[in-house]
DNA sequence: ATCTAGTTGCAAGTGTGTTGCAATAAGATT
DNA sequence: AATCTTATTGCAACACACTTGCAACTAGAT
C-alpha cells in the first residue's frame, strides 16, 4: 500500500532531503505530523499521531527523528515553563522569532511577535559580541481572561 | 553539634521564615546552598553539596525545598538550553531580570542585563494585556572566544 | 540486481523528578 | 520545661522522558 507520498512534500522534508538525508517511509510519517500540528505537541503526542499514520512508528525513531531536526535547526523545542511536567514541545522553526507566553491559570499559550525583541537580540550580537543561533523567550504570568476572572 | 546557625542567615532564608514556613536543618543546609553558589546549580549538585555539610540531607529534600523556593518566587529555574540533557538550574532570582546565553561551543554561560529586555516585557505586558510573573530567556549560540577561535 | 552505509526497532538502561506514608521535629501553647 | 499540633522529612517505590547497544533492515547509489 503505497504511502500518501504525492502530497506536497512540505518545506521539512524538503530541506533533509537536500541536506543528503534518506528519507524513510517513517520520517515522512513524523515530519507531516510536525507540519500539519495545530499546536505546540510534544514526543509522546507525535508519536500517538505518527501511529495512527503508520502503527510502525517507534518511539525511539521520533524521538530521534525531532533531534534531528533540531539539530538541523529545521524546529524548535519549547519547555511552555514546565506546566505540564518536564515535556517538551516542537514547532516549526519560523521565519521570525515569536514570545511564547503562558497562562499560569488556564494554561493557554499565546504567541507575540515583536520589534523591541528584533532589536533586543540585535543588541545581543553586538553587546556581547555572541553570534545567536537559537532563542527562546518564555513568559509565565495571567492572560487576560484569567486577570479579569480572578478580579471578578 | 550546633550548625553555623549564626551567620548571617541570609535572605531566602529570611523570606521564609516571614512566611511562616518552619526553619528545619535541612532547608538552612539547603538554602545556604543556593545561596552561596557561585554558579547555577542543578538538583544534584546542590544535594552533593548540602550532603557535605550534613550527610543527613536527602535527595526528596532538595526537590522540595527547590519546588517550595519556586512557588514563592525566590528563584528562577532555567534550562540553558537543555545543553547538558534535561537538567535544570537554579538561581536566586534577582533584581532586575536578565538573560541567559549558552555558548553551544565551550559551554560558557554568561548573563546580560538590557534596557530592551525591560521594554519588552512593558510591551508584552500592555499590547497583551498579559500579567507577567515570570521570564526566561535563554539564547543559543556562540560567544566571543568561540567565534574567534573558529575563525583560526 | 547489488551494495553499503544510514536508519530502524527492540530491549534494557539512565537519570530526573514524584508520591504514599510512617516517623520526626519546629514552633506555638501551656 | 513539658506538651501538643502539624509541617516536614526520609525511605522506598514509582512514573516518565529520553538514551544506548546492536542486529536487522532499507534508501538511494552503482
Amino acid at each position: 500500500m503505497p504511502l500518501p507520498q504525492t502530497e506536497a512534500p512540505g518545506r521539512l522534508q524538503a530541506e533533509l532531503m537536500s541536506r543528503g538525508l534518506r528519507m524513510t517511509r517513517q520520517r515522512r510519517i513524523i515530519l507531516s505530523v510536525v507540519e500539519t500540528a495545530k499546536q505546540h505537541l510534544d514526543a509522546s503526542q507525535i508519536l500517538r499521531k505518527a501511529r495512527k499514520l503508520d502503527s510502525q512508528v517507534d518511539r525511539v525513531t521520533v524521538y530521534r527523528t525531532l533531534s534531528l531536526l533540531k539539530r538541523h535547526g529545521l524546529i524548535d523545542e519549547l519547555d511552555l515553563m514546565h506546566m505540564q511536567g518536564e515535556k517538551h514541545f516542537y514547532e516549526r522553526r519560523p521565519q521570525r522569532d515569536h514570545i511564547h507566553m503562558a497562562c499560569l491559570r488556564c494554561g493557554k499559550i499565546s504567541e507575540f511577535e515583536s520589534n523591541l525583541f528584533d532589536r533586543l537580540k540585535g543588541q545581543i550580537q553586538r553587546d556581547c559580541q555572541f553570534h545567536i543561533v537559537v532563542t527562546r523567550l518564555e513568559v509565565g504570568g495571567y492572560c487576560a481572561q484569567c486577570r479579569t476572572a480572578s478580579a471578578a
